[in-house]
DNA sequence: AACCAGGATAGCA
DNA sequence: TGCTATCCTGGT
């Protein structure tokens, strides 16, 4: 199949899109090539290349897929742009330079329901601890999509697994998040979306109730599966930035929030995503 | 050989 | 509300 170009609202980096893809929010991407990655959306199987500062894409296997849905995806459209330009960075120099360095990174809107399960095994985990355990999750009850690609089981099937099961896949500690968030979700399928539906500050309340799900892991969901932009998850990267950067050492996790609420707005998660990757690829500041 | 990692939870003050 | 130990596993 031929590359096709997607037109994307403003400009976007090599840095940007790498870490739109691999940087932490999605687990769905993998590098397969210069400058290209293989993805799976839903139940599709997609490839992207950049190239010259353009964006192209190809289906490789599974159902196929819109332009307009790659385009939601990706969040392409003019609204980005928006949401970028409603950032402080006028005012803030920290965020300047990291928006700056990762032109055109954007917030990836996934099904929550997916979110959801990477997020609940992300504790005390990294990036390539977090995808083992998804693939192994994936290769033992997801559909196989072809080329070594499968989907997101669902949470129906998940809640077939046993603890022990969840076990012998290397989740240690986790099985019982798993199991247990799978339990309360079967029974009620509509549940998810519900909370999706709801304000911010209600969803992130009605997530915390499911086992493993605390303020950090609710936040990543409403952010990376919820559309809520204002959700500001601070994990350890976070707080590196805000000791570092802007020098708030000692501070409660309470006083970042509501700092980061006031001062990065209603899209303080966007501005979460540019500080985060900023911090973690320069580790050293 | 200890110690830590993209956290959550129960127990206690 | 704030603090701490504990939870699995893999990596350094």
């Amino acid at each position: 199949m031929p590359w096709k170009l997607i037109e994307v609202k403003g400009s976007i980096s090599i840095e940007g899109i790498e870490e739109t893809l691999l940087g932490g929010q999605s687990f769905c991407w993998r590098s397969c090539g210069e400058n290209t990655w293989t993805g799976v959306i839903s139940r599709s199987v997609v490839d992207l290349k950049w190239c010259d500062g353009k964006l192209y894409w190809c289906k490789q296997y599974g159902a196929p897929i819109t332009k307009k849905k790659l385009t939601q995806y990706l969040w392409l459209d003019n609204s980005y742009l928006k949401a970028v330009d409603d950032l402080p960075w006028r005012s803030d120099v920290v965020l300047g330079r990291a928006i700056k360095q990762f032109r055109g990174l954007r917030l990836l809107r996934q099904p929550i329901e997916e979110v959801l399960m990477v997020f609940l095994l992300s504790s005390a985990k990294s990036i390539p601890q977090i995808n083992q355990l998804r693939i192994n999750i994936h290769r033992l009850i997801g559909e196989d999509l072809g080329g070594g690609n499968h989907a997101f089981p669902g949470w129906n099937k998940l809640s077939q697994l046993s603890e022990q099961d969840a076990r012998k896949l290397g989740m240690g500690y986790r099985a019982k998040y798993l199991v247990g968030t799978a339990q309360f979700l079967k029974d009620r399928l509509g549940w998810l979306n519900e909370v999706k539906e709801s304000p911010y500050e209600e969803a992130k309340i009605r997530l915390m109730e499911l086992p493993g799900v605390g303020p950090k892991v609710a936040d990543c969901v409403l952010l990376f599966g919820g559309g809520k932009t204002e959700a500001f998850p601070i994990d350890t990267w976070i707080l590196q930035s805000l000791e570092k950067q802007y020098g708030f050492k000692g501070w409660k996790v309470s006083q970042l929030q509501e700092f980061a609420h006031i001062h990065f707005g209603r899209h303080a998660g966007l501005a979460q995503q540019f500080l985060f990757s900023f911090q973690r690829k320069n580790k050293r500041f």
